[in-house]
Parts: C-alpha cells; structure tokens; sequence
RNA sequence: GGGUCCAUAGUUCAAGGGAUAGAACGAAAGUUUCCUAAACUUUAAAUACAGGUUCGAGUCCUGUUGGGCCUACCA
C-alpha cells in the first residue's frame, strides 16, 4: 500500500470540509453576542416593520478596523422590508437596538452599514472571563478519529509527511480545545511489494549492514535499499531491453522484481527467514519515524498496522458478496458496481484472492467503529486521492453501515517544489530530518548574528535556538489553508521575519520579559483599574481582538483549519507589537492604565502561548 | 477523452456575497538617551480573459485560456 502522502499537486472539495461540523452551533446562539445582536435585529425589524426576517437575510459581522464600531449590521438585505432608504433604516433599526440592547453604547450608519459601537465594560468583562486553556466555544462535545501521518515502512519521512502530520496533530489538538474527545491514529503500511523491494535490496548487497554499524538512522538506511532496488530494477530493463524485449515485457520480467514478488509471496506464507528479516528491518525503520515524531511533536493514541488489519477487509468483502452488493468476474476478482453513482467500477479483491488497497481500508473502518463509539473518523490525506475516499464512503454505506456517513476525509493540497513534484526516486524529495536540522541549524545562526542568546546556559540556547527553528517551519506549513497546495523552495530558506513563527514567538518573549520586569517592580499581578478608564482606539481594538480567540477556535475546528488559528494569531500579535512600539507599560506613570496596559500584555501572551500550543508550536520565554 | 480542483502585487500567502482587496518577503526611505530593533513607520506594486446573476462579485453561474490531481488485478 502506499503511503496515503501527497507526491502531487490539487484538488479541493468545498462542500466537505465542515460539512458534518456545522449542525453544533445552531443550540449555542445565546453565548455570542452577535447572535444575541441578530436575534435583537429581527425583533426590531419585526416591531419597526411588522415583518418577520427569514433565515439568511439579516447578517451581523465584525465591524471593519477602519470604522468606528464592534460589530456591524448590513442593512441592505432589509431595504425591500423597510421600503426605505439605507440610511433611515440604518437609523430606525440603530435606534431601537440602542434602546433594547445594554451592550450597545452607541450606533452609527455609513452607507448601507449600521455600525454598533458595544460598551468597553462588556469586552473588559468577556476578556477577564476569557479561559485560554479550556476556552467557551459553545460546541457540543462529540467523538472524533483522526488518522494522519500514515507513513510506508520502506523510506524516511519527506516534507508531505511534515505537512501531513503537522495538520494532523494540530486539527486534534484544535477539537479537543473545542471541547471534543480525540482519538488519534497512524495506520502504518508495513507490508506489501515495495516493502519486499527494500528487503531485498539490502539481503543481497547489504553485507549485514545495521543502523548501528553503519551510523545512520534506520529509516534511511533502510530508504537506501528502497533506492538501490529501484536503480538496479532499471538497469535491469534496459539489459532486457537491449536483448530485444519490449519494454513492458521488460518491467514485468526483470529478475530482480520476479524475487521481490516472490519474496512476497514467502512473507505472505509466513516464512520465517522473510518474516525475521522484515521484523527486523521494520524495527529499524520505526527506530528512525520514533525520532522525527519526537522531533516534530507529533504523537498517536493508537497505531493501526496493515499486517494486522489487512486479513478483515477480505471477511468485509465476503460479506458484500454473499448480500448481493458485490460480484464476482469469471476470473474471480471481487468488483463493486458504482456507475448508478456516477463513478466506474472498483475492485475490491484481485483474481489470486489478494486484497488491493481499498479492501484493508474497508476493513480498518469497520475495526474502528466497532472498538470506539465514534462520531467522525476523519482521514488526513493528501488531495490525491480523493476519489479513493469517495469510494470508501460509498461501499460502506451500500454495505449498509449507517456510520459510513461520519467518515471524512480532510484533503489537504500537496507541498509542490519549484521543479515540480518530489519524487523519492528522483531524489527530488525533501528529507523530513534534513529540513528540521537545516531549520535549527539557521535558528541557531541568527541567534548567534543578533547576540540575543549571548548570556544564556549552552543547554538553554539549545533548547531556544530549537524552539525557534522549529517554530519557523511548523508555522510556515500550517498558516497555510490546508485544502490549498503550497510552494517550498529549499533554496529561499524559511523567513524568522514578517508573517512567520519566530515572529509570534518573538512577541511573547518580549511580553514576559515585561511581566517579569513588573514582578520584579512589584506590579503583578496587576491590580484595579476602572470600566470608565479612557482607552485609545488601538487599545480597544487589540481588546476586542483577544475577545475574538474562542470564536477563531470553533471556526478553525469546524473548518478542520490551523490556518485560521495561525492568521488570527499573527494579526493578534501585529497589533500587539505596534501597542507596545507605541505606549509604554512599566512606564505608565497613571497606575489604573499601567494595570490595565499589564492586563493587555498578559493576556496576549496568554492566548499566544495557548494557540501556538494548539497548532503545536512552543513559545519561549526569552529569546 | 471523462471527472474534479486551482488561477489575487515581482514572489509566498490572506480576504465566512458586503465598505477603499489585506499581509509578509524582495525593492526604496526612515525610527534606538525609553519596557527585547527577530520590532515599528512610510512609498511603489495585484483579482488570467469574456459574458451573466445581484442593491453589491476576488468570492456565485457560463464560456475561453493556462495548470494540478484522479481516471491501475500499484499502494
């Protein structure tokens, strides 16, 4: 089977994502103010007009940074109620919302817009009930699976696996924040053809070699073999060739893919000379994934192995069989029939009785459904296939298993390079270990360039100089919209300026620097300050800003989205710096705003520290 | 061929049918007696093309052009 990783480029399906998450906000209404503001519109347009506004026609958004106000009511849609002119109905509605409505301090109407200013008590309260931990995003629990990373056990893990299991882990982490139970999963393919190919390569060149004498991982060494296979098969056709075989013929009939297969089939019997040398190859290979999940911080609850699920996707296939869903070809091969649903045929099991991809997927969807009560089983794969996910759904659902409606598959685009595709064969891949060494490595220059680290313990940079790097890459990869497909050019190594991790993680060192700092002042924790207190207009934006954070989260969960949760983190952190750039804090002479600026500070660094975890990104402390 | 997705500054990314399309990098110019200059400020620069729907379109529909992916008794 091979490794569900996006080698090539895009697909999106627009209707799939959120698709089974949204029904979960409809029963929390009254938690956020702009759908209390929108329950307040229709009353008023109901007692103003005498009609009742259907679903979809009122809409209350965030109110544009460049306008005076919080929250905004485009009155448009209302004009064919009102029988009015914007600016009347902005007014009429305006005023009697400012009558009804306590949050609602002041209105006023910009052409077609009615924007509400809400009271400066409200946000200081909604951002002191704020809980960065656990935060209230209104939706009701639910169980999910979440099988990501998903990795082949014949090469070392490349830059579409760093993507794969970067969104993966961080979509887990996003739910459970939203309050959901996450199970998450690795369906390792450890078994199957190009598995034999590397364990060939290495019984007959290999001279014994092991990770130990030789120094390197075992992933890689054993990714090695994958190669050397591949390049000896090539030579192999071409000797064919040049004898006078047709090159298909060839490629059948190379010795050395006719001892691959037939090593298969040893494996397949159990034999234990091929059993003990894929045992211990595999060992090798976890030996090596084991490092670069650490090194990622990606984790699992549970890992699925094809060697021990395979055999239940042929009893699935038995059982469509014999309820008529599926037939069987004179040959013996095992089809589906999808045409009535617009695709082709499938097959589900081959003429010999060997199973093919879809049939082991099959059969771990029922195993897990079966050992969780699940209500989503969410796949992160890569856009490729696509249709492989389409088919599974289907053949589930005609075998009739009502739960076949909760699998879904998150689709995210691939990581193209500026040539193109990777190809491992090309060896146009982007190793996964070398681009987080490079990365600390880089880190670990403009520490030492920027002399910021100069005092520190070797341990402590060390820690920090990885930190940071890390930091670079992972944001790099989950700003991105997951669906889209994204460029890496390894010669433009990743930015530590601008829209970056290192940015964000910049900002909350230098926060806590300052809390320390008042600490040691004797100013914390903060003390009074009044709800009358007079804020400055990016003071009370960056506080609205905070006030936004559970709402990111739910969207960024329902939307199975990081890159919501990044951008919101980023633009937080942007008005963040030009604050601090522009008001001094420990310097605030007025000790009501000095606290009230402490309490900004803090709880900026709070809701970074606690996004920046979710999308599994550290933030240091000084740097 | 069929199915499907994509196209936004020089480049990499944003923009739940809503206001003047935001950032970053790169380019040009500035800010340090002051809480970390990995920061902040300023300038130039974009919706592939043609129609349509709408009070309103980067966003929805149709077509054109250019690209990706799928279309295996591979996984």
């Amino acid at each position: 089977m091979l490794s569900r990783i996006p080698l090539n480029h895009c697909y999106y399906r627009k209707n799939r994502v959120g698709l089974h998450l949204c029904q979960t906000m409809v029963n929390v209404v009254s938690m956020y103010i702009e759908n209390q503001l929108l329950k307040l519109v229709k009353e008023a347009v109901f007692s103003l007009y005498g009609v009742s506004v259907s679903e979809g026609i009122a809409q209350v958004q965030e109110t544009r940074k460049e306008f005076e106000g919080d929250l905004t009511l485009v009155v448009f849609p209302l004009l064919k109620i009102s029988k009015s002119n914007p600016e009347k109905t902005g007014q009429e509605i305006g005023q009697w919302i400012l009558q009804h409505c306590p949050e609602v301090d002041s209105f006023n109407v910009i052409k077609g817009f009615l924007n509400f200013s809400l009271s400066q008590s409200y946000w200081l309260t909604a951002l002191q009930n704020l809980d960065t931990q656990y935060p209230d995003t209104g939706v009701t629990p639910r169980n999910f699976m979440v099988e990501y990373s998903s990795p082949n056990t014949n090469k070392p893990l490349h830059l579409g696996h760093v993507r794969n299991n970067l969104l993966g882990y961080s979509v887990s982490r996003i739910l459970q924040a939203n309050g959901h139970k996450v199970v998450k999963v690795n369906l390792v393919n450890d078994r199957g053809i190009h598995i034999c190919k590397s364990m060939l390569a290495w019984q007959k060149f290999g001279k014994g070699v092991t990770p130990e004498s030789s120094g390197k991982k075992g992933d890689h060494l054993v990714g090695d073999f994958y190669v050397m296979f591949d390049q000896i098969y090539k030579k192999e056709i071409k000797q064919l060739v040049q004898e006078g075989m047709s090159e298909q013929e060839a490629e059948k009939n190379a010795p050395l893919l006719l001892e691959a297969q037939s090593m298969l089939r040893r494996w397949e019997a159990k034999d234990p000379e091929i059993m003990g040398l894929w045992k211990t190859m595999n060992a090798w290979v976890y030996d090596g994934f084991d490092k670069t999940y650490a090194a990622m911080g990606v984790d699992f609850d549970k890992v699925y192995y094809e060697s021990q699920t395979y055999l239940h996707g042929k009893e699935i296939v038995q059982k469509g069989l014999e309820s008529g869903v599926f037939f069987r070809k004179e040959d013996g091969s095992v089809w589906v029939d999808l045409t009535d649903e617009g695709l082709d045929q499938k097959l589900l099991l081959r003429s010999d009785g060997t199973s093919v991809y879809m049939t082991q997927d099959l059969g771990t969807a029922c195993q897990r459904f079966s050992e969780y009560p699940l209500d989503e089983l969410i796949y992160v794969v890569g856009n490729e296939q696509n249709y492989h996910f389409q088919v599974l759904a289907l053949v589930l659902s005609k075998l009739g298993y009502d739960w076949a409606r909760f699998i879904h598959h998150m689709s995210y685009g691939m990581v193209e390079l500026p040539s193109g595709k990777m190809k491992s064969r090309e060896g146009t891949v982007v190793d996964a270990d070398d681009l987080i060494e490079g990365m600390i490595a880089t880190s670990a220059e403009m520490s030492a360039a920027l002399g910021k680290l100069d005092d520190c313990s070797p341990e402590e940079k060390e820690r920090i100089v990885r930190t940071i790097g890390l930091g670079a890459l992972k944001y790099f990869i989950l700003k991105v919209d997951p669906r889209k497909n994204m460029l890496f050019d390894p010669q433009e190594s990743i930015d530590f300026n601008g829209n970056t991790g290192p940015f964000i993680q910049y900002t909350h060192a230098r926060i806590r620097s300052v809390i320390r700092k008042a600490e040691a002042l004797g100013f914390m924790p903060f003390g009074h300050f009044s709800a009358g207190l007079s804020l400055s207009a990016k003071e009370r934006y960056l506080l609205r800003l905070l006030c936004r954070y559970p709402s990111v989260l739910r969207e960024s969960g329902e939307n199975l989205s990081p890159a919501l949760l990044a951008n919101y983190l980023y633009e937080l952190t942007k008005e963040y710096n030009q604050f601090y750039h522009d008001y001094p804090i420990l310097h605030e002479e007025n000790p009501e705003l000095r606290n009230f600026r402490l309490f900004l500070s803090e709880r900026t660094s709070g809701i970074i520290r606690a996004g920046m975890d979710l999308l599994g990104i550290d933030v240091p402390e000084k740097m």
